[in-house]
DNA sequence: AACTATTTATAAGA
DNA sequence: TTCTTATAAATAGTT
């Protein structure tokens, strides 16, 4: 989606991956918002990088407690899964 | 994106809506899992809607017992807040 | 779930 | 970080 198709790996150049890092956050937290909107879901993100401030997303009008003890509970235990994944909570 | 350009508010029609769900949940994700990926940033996503089951996004191998701190801190303060923002954590 | 016309995101460059 | 532009990718409407 750009001028040249970009494999998916780590990108090693500091400066390249801040300004693409920068980018994307942009355009996650774009969609997030449009999904959050258009489908009345709710919906956390929260986005570091080893070098930015973090940001977080949250548009609920709901209390995060229960999602936060929810995710509290399987962190332990889903900690040793694959690096990458998505699960039912 | 798509045939027609679409208004940014809730989508009223629910088999409209879910469908839309299920599209955009699956874009958010691999958008998410693309930016860890190449730019190597730590993640975590949580999808609902009122309708299906809750996904997590969280390829971290880090704790997210500190995450999961920052969060429930500034949860109470924060909730005061717009319905949809991003912040600094 | 699959298709495809079209809009949108973004890679590279400035 | 912001803007531009060519191009890749996401997705709205449809089947």
């Amino acid at each position: 989606m750009g001028r040249k198709k970009i494999e998916l790996k780590k990108i090693e150049c500091p400066k390249e991956k801040s300004s693409k890092y920068s980018k994307r956050k942009k355009g996650l937290l774009k969609k997030a918002e449009e999904m959050a909107v258009l489908c009345d879901s709710d919906i956390i993100l929260l986005v570091f990088s080893p070098t930015s401030k973090p940001n977080l997303f949250y548009p609920h009008s709901r209390p995060l407690g229960r999602i936060l003890e929810r995710l509290s509970n399987m962190s332990e235990y889903e900690r040793e899964e694959r690096r990458s994944y998505t699960k039912k909570v």
